[in-house]
DNA sequence: CACAATTATGAGCAAATGTTCAGATCTTGA
DNA sequence: TCAAGATCTGAACATTTGCTCATAATTGTG
């Protein structure tokens, strides 16, 4: 059970079409096998079992388990941060209320998928430094975005605007993540609303 | 590496006072291991050689690993719980601002002695349904005290305690626990004061 | 069609790890 | 002192798991 940093990157481009398509079908299963059986149970055969390959052809285009586990996370910050891109490059709407339900929305959507995926991809990120980095880059880009968004506000009062900005993204993401993770998630609509009222009185209080 | 359910008591009773040393030296030692290694690969010989003891020894005291981390969590259980009931039979204060302080406070210190060991813990607990269930039931009883609070108290203005006790609870441990345990971890003073204020701007607002 | 490149196969290897057990060592109590 | 029980030891076992590689099957190309 080998720890230790390794080459991430696949071995072979595919030049087929079968081959992207075995890609995707590893991939797919990952997710499921990991979801349902965490990372430790979840073998590298019984996801060549479950994507109807042989286990030769996983490594083939993996070259070893961690690195299908970062492809998945990659794939979904990716998607998380593009998704966010798109919003946040329009003009954010006026009032500082509407911008915390555009975060808390986003939030909620990047989440919505599969929770239990994404709480394994999480735990076990650290297996790779490159991964690590790369959350955090994109934990420090969403706090500065709303540290100045903060600064930059009028309605905004609070003054320790750094501390601010970390509270409001820590309690954005791992709120949203538990409460919609649990065996009797509360409602989405619900979570929204009184997370948008929390926030929004805070920083302006 | 099986992950079914098994027993989770000792074995033995210890009947000298050598074993029960034994026994502390063990779980002082898994408790550094896991939180330095993590779970995989903090195995049940290097917790053994930590100790200073055999590997043998370590289990005629625990039938398997996850009877280890299983102790480790229940007395961080016990211990957090016993903190809290200690501080809430007494007289809660009046302002419903000192209230969450408590609150912030007692997370704090829950979460003060090691933030590695705690993420550990709580992330490999499904590996056993009895402590799914124990952590459950003190969240819920988390939950159900701050509900009551929230209903009974005159400064609170929410309508739906339910859902707001849930988001005070899950903000309260998470935030806490995500922000002292970051690399550049925030100022745990600050921490205290900017998160009581955003709990009691939000309930009273 | 023929030949090369690409992709797929899966039995089996090497290493790691949880756990056992037969025997050694120590402690207790009379 | 000494026997019986408690505790400790650690080499070895059994299992699991990530991963390789020689071979086969398939696809693209001229």
């Amino acid at each position: 059970m080998p720890s230790d940093q390794r080459r991430i990157q696949p071995r072979k481009q595919p030049r087929q079409v079968r081959a992207e398509l075995t890609r995707q079908r590893i991939l797919t299963a990952a997710a499921h096998v990991f979801g349902d059986h965490g990372y430790a149970a979840g073998t590298t055969n019984r996801i060549a079992e479950r994507a109807g390959i042989s286990i030769g052809s996983l490594y083939q285009y993996f070259p070893n388990k961690d690195a299908i586990l970062a492809e998945l996370l990659t794939r979904h910050l990716d998607g998380g941060t593009a998704a966010a891109a798109k919003v946040l490059t329009g003009p954010l709407p006026e009032p500082i209320e509407e911008v915390f339900r555009v975060f808390v929305r986003l939030a909620v959507e990047a989440h919505r998928d599969d929770p239990h995926l994404l709480r394994m991809l999480l735990e076990h990120a650290p297996r790779s430094n490159e991964l690590l980095e790369r959350i955090g880059r994109v934990k420090q880009d969403m706090v500065g975005h709303t540290q100045a968004l903060l600064e930059g506000h009028p309605e905004v009062r609070v003054a320790d605007t750094a501390t601010a900005a970390r509270l409001v993204i820590a309690t954005v993401e791992l709120a949203v993540h538990d409460l919609l993770a649990e065996p009797d998630p509360v409602d989405a609509r619900r979570l929204e609303d009184e997370m948008v009222a929390m926030l929004t009185r805070y920083v302006t209080g």
